[in-house]
DNA sequence: CCTAGTTCCTCTAGCGACTAGAGGAGCAAG
DNA sequence: CTTGCTCCTCTAGTCGCTAGAGGAACTAGG
């Protein structure tokens, strides 16, 4: 497991871009690499599998601070699972929440976007509802 | 249609707070409205609705550039309103992706906590599903 | 008229999670 | 040995605010 891949690799095989990856490195989200001895950042295989879990935990919009977490939580196997349980259930809460607005939102949208008669500005549905929020169904409806 | 508001008061009307309403000056939003001898912004009715307006907007996702344009349409009326259209229909899209992929989202949130043990780390279905991106549904599944 | 409390003012800095660009050094191939 | 790519560090910018410092100006009560 010798460290055999420079920045640009790990970005290839993870998806993570190089100004990234180093960004992680700097907020303590990745351990900083053995440099090469011209000063070049060479990761690991564990490295790599390190940034993969980052990058799947960010696409499922995990925050960082979570990921920070829950990769505690993987280098210790012994601990109990019930704090990524909590984490993952959180962010499912969040998750639902977040759906539940957007939809309100996209009928919104739509039935601005319906109602709009293509004229002048004047008479026009987007404009209209967005002016007057008495005419819309978005009431105290959360954030998206 | 006298300045009779203080920022306070339009801060209350309008649901935007003080510091947001100062900012929205700052970048353009907004006008900046005439002082009061002692240097105090005074607004009007106008300022009001704009507020609501730019108010309404945000809450319905719309960024700050969009809604600059769509001001820029409601001050001049006898435009057509097919870009206002046009803006509405982008925003309506983005909203509808976004709710495709927080949707896939939460079946892979679900999956990972219901197959949740609540036994040790070492076999987490949570962290393992992190880990592994192949044993999830969630191929280039976009951004949330 | 004085004081206490609230609201307002400007200014700078910080948040999260990056992204962009400058300016320079290392490295591999032809 | 030069060309062109990758890498390095560093600073600053993005978006849409939010927080706090330090001070001035109103408002109500005594």
């Amino acid at each position: 497991m010798k460290g055999i891949y420079t920045i640009g690799d790990a970005a290839r095989q993870s998806g993570v871009k190089v100004p990234t990856i180093r960004y992680y490195e700097e907020i303590g989200l990745l351990p900083a690499p053995p440099r090469t001895e011209g000063g070049r950042r060479s990761y690991g295989a564990t490295d790599l599998r390190r940034l993969a879990f980052i990058r799947h935990a960010r696409e499922l919009g995990f925050e960082i601070d979570a990921i920070r977490t829950l990769l505690q939580l993987q280098d210790e196997p012994d601990q109990s699972c019930a704090a990524a349980d909590a984490i993952a259930r959180d962010h499912l809460v969040t998750v639902e929440r977040r759906i539940a607005s957007l939809t309100a939102l996209r009928e919104e949208l739509a039935r601005m976007v319906e109602g709009c008669s293509h004229g002048h500005v004047a008479s026009c549905r987007v404009i209209e509802i967005l002016a007057d929020h008495g005419e819309c169904a978005h009431h105290e409806g959360a954030r998206a």
